[in-house]
DNA sequence: TCTTTTGTACCGACTGGTCAGTGCAAAAGA
DNA sequence: TCTTTTGCACTGACCAGTCGGTACAAAAGA
C-alpha cells in the first residue's frame, strides 16, 4: 500500500541490490539509445526484474534517471577528490592526476560517460548538472586556481572556463577511445592530453 | 503521389526554403528535448508548416534528422576549412584560428552544437559521425601533424587523439558559454583555450 | 510451539494516451 | 500544367504508469 519511493539508503540490502541492477541496465540502454527512446520495459528486462519493480523502487522513469545521474556523479566526484588528495609536486601535476583519474573512471563506466555527455545540458536535469559543477568541475577549478597562485598560470586566467574545457576534453576523448580504439592503453591517451595542456615533452 | 524524399539539392528554391525552416525548427527543439522526445507535429508547428510537408520533403523523422546532421556538419567543415586557409605564422597559429572558428560557429548555431554533442555517439547516425571525422576532425588532425612536422610538437605525438580532444574541448566550452555565460565575449573564451593548449601567456 | 498478522519487495496483465506515418482532396505557387 | 504545400481525419504500434495480487520473513499473539 504505502509505496516507498524514497532515495537510496542502505548499501547491502535487497532493495539496494535491485537498484544497482536497475542503474546499470538503465545506463547501458540509455547510453545506446538515449533517455526518451529507452523504455522502462527494456530496462526492467535487462535488469532481470519486473516492470512494476522499477516503479516500486523509483516511482517514475524520470526519477530512476535522476538517481542514476546522482549516483554516477557522486562516484566520479569521489574518484577525482581522491586523485587530488594524493602527493604531487605541483598544481600542474595534480591536474595531470585528475585527468588520469577521470579517464580511468569513464573507461570503467563508459555507458555512464555517454549518458552524461548526451544529457548534461538538458534543462530537465538541472539539479544533477548543478551537482556536477559543484562537486566535479570545482575540483578542476581549484587546482587551476592553485596553479595561478603558484605562478604556473597567468594571474587573471579564467579557471572556470578552463575547468570546463579540460573536463569536456577528457570526457570526449574517453568516449572516443572506448568506441574507436579500445586497445589503446588509457595511459597513452593520458600522455597525449597531458602534453596538450602543458607541453610535457617526453622523448 | 511520387514523394521525392531526396537529399538537399538546390539553394534558393521554394523547397529549399521549407527545408531550411524545418532544419532550424528541428535543431531548436531537439537541442532542448532530444530526438526521441521531439514530435514531428511540434517541428512542423514551429516551422510554420503542415505536418504532411515534413513527410513530403523528408519521408521520415529519421531522414529529417539525418539531413540536419549532414547539413550542419557540412557547414562546420566549411567554416573550419576556410579558417585553415587563412594566413598564419605557424601551425599552432592555425590551430588557434581553428578553435576560434569552431567557437564562433557553435556560438551562432548553438542548438546544433547541443544536438551534435548529444547524438554524436549514437550508433544510429554512424554515417554522419563518419563524415564529421573525415571532414572536421581531419582539419584539426592535419594542422597538428603540421605542428609535429615543424617541430612544435614531439615526433610520434598522437594527433588523432589530440584532434578529438581539442574538438571536444571547444564544443563543450561553446555550449557552456551559451548556456551559462552568454555575455562573455567569444574572444575571451578563445584566449583561455589558446592559453590552455599552448601556453601563450599574454600579460 | 503453532498460528496469524504485518510490512516489504516484487510481479505482470492491463489501460489510456501519444505519436509516426498515411490518404486524399483542394489550394497555391511557378 | 506540374510541383509543392495545406488541412485534417485516421490508424496501429508503442509505452508510462496502475493495480490487484503473490512471496516471504519477522513480529505478535495464543
Amino acid at each position: 500500500m504505502s509505496r516507498p519511493v524514497d532515495g537510496p539508503k542502505e548499501q547491502g540490502g535487497r532493495r539496494a541490490e535491485t537498484r544497482q541492477r536497475l542503474y546499470r541496465a538503465a545506463a547501458d540502454l540509455i547510453a545506446e539509445q538515449g533517455f526518451a527512446a529507452t523504455t522502462v520495459d527494456a530496462i526492467a528486462e535487462r535488469a532481470g526484474v519486473a516492470k512494476g519493480t522499477v516503479f516500486y523502487n523509483f516511482g517514475s522513469k524520470e526519477a530512476l534517471f535522476a538517481g542514476l545521474l546522482d549516483h554516477g556523479i557522486e562516484r566520479l566526484a569521489d574518484a577525482l577528490a581522491e586523485a587530488a588528495r594524493g602527493p604531487a609536486a605541483s598544481p600542474i601535476a595534480v591536474l595531470d592526476a585528475l585527468m588520469l583519474a577521470q579517464l580511468r573512471f569513464f573507461d570503467e563506466y563508459g555507458p555512464f560517460a555517454r549518458v552524461l555527455l548526451a544529457e548534461m545540458w538538458r534543462a530537465a536535469w538541472q539539479d544533477a548538472v548543478l551537482r556536477l559543477r559543484t562537486s566535479v568541475l570545482a575540483v578542476y577549478e581549484r587546482v587551476l586556481a592553485d596553479a595561478v597562485e603558484a605562478g604556473e598560470l597567468r594571474p587573471g586566467f579564467d579557471t572556470g572556463t578552463a575547468a570546463t574545457a579540460v573536463f569536456g576534453m577528457v570526457l570526449t576523448v574517453a568516449i572516443e577511445r572506448r568506441a574507436l580504439r579500445p586497445d589503446q592503453p588509457v595511459e597513452d591517451v593520458h600522455a597525449t592530453l597531458a602534453e596538450l595542456v602543458h607541453r610535457r615533452i617526453s622523448p
